[in-house]
DNA sequence: CTTCTAACA
DNA sequence: TGTTAGAA
């Protein structure tokens, strides 16, 4: 089987916890973990009677973002509310690049991002130039820049 | 030794 | 929420 660039890019999950690896990775108590679950807050990859209950990395990230917001003093709800917003954005960016990003190309003698044919007629590529922490959009032909090998 | 559920502080 | 008991 090949690298996938996208998924070893846009995905970092097939990891999997337990409630007291992700308790001892958040400070959230696993008391809690089974609040918020009960809450419809967070849910378990599996949760069968009396088993124990499995973790994605996804989330670890979200029980660290709920975390976050109580520290900043929200209620649990609030928390909940904030990360739900920051994960429909994330997700909408995710689907977006999933299916944008073609490869890192070099531009301008930059790492550029190759976000695909720009139009129907399959002549230019949507380049997002990256120069230090500037960045900015420039359409070329693929022939006129240089791509960088994937994996 | 860790996790589960349920109940009490 | 913390803690605890007894079972798995």
């Amino acid at each position: 089987m090949s690298f996938d660039l996208k998924k070893s890019m846009l995905s970092m999950d097939n990891l999997i916890f337990g409630i007291g690896q992700i308790s001892e990775m958040t400070g959230v108590s696993t008391r809690q973990l089974r609040y918020w679950e009960k809450r419809g807050y967070i849910h378990p990859l599996t949760k069968e009677d009396g088993k124990a209950r499995q973790y994605d990395f996804k989330t670890v990230i979200a029980v660290l973002s709920i975390k976050h917001y109580l520290d900043e003093g929200y209620t649990l709800q609030a928390a909940v509310s904030k990360v739900s917003q920051y994960t429909k954005q994330a997700s909408l960016f995710h689907r977006f690049m999933r299916r944008q990003l073609k490869g890192i190309s070099i531009v301008d003698g930059h790492d550029a991002l190759d976000l695909g044919y720009f139009d129907g007629t399959k002549t230019k590529k949507l380049y997002g130039v990256i120069n230090g922490s500037e960045t900015y959009f420039k359409l070329l032909n693929p022939d006129e820049v240089q791509d960088i090998p994937l994996g």
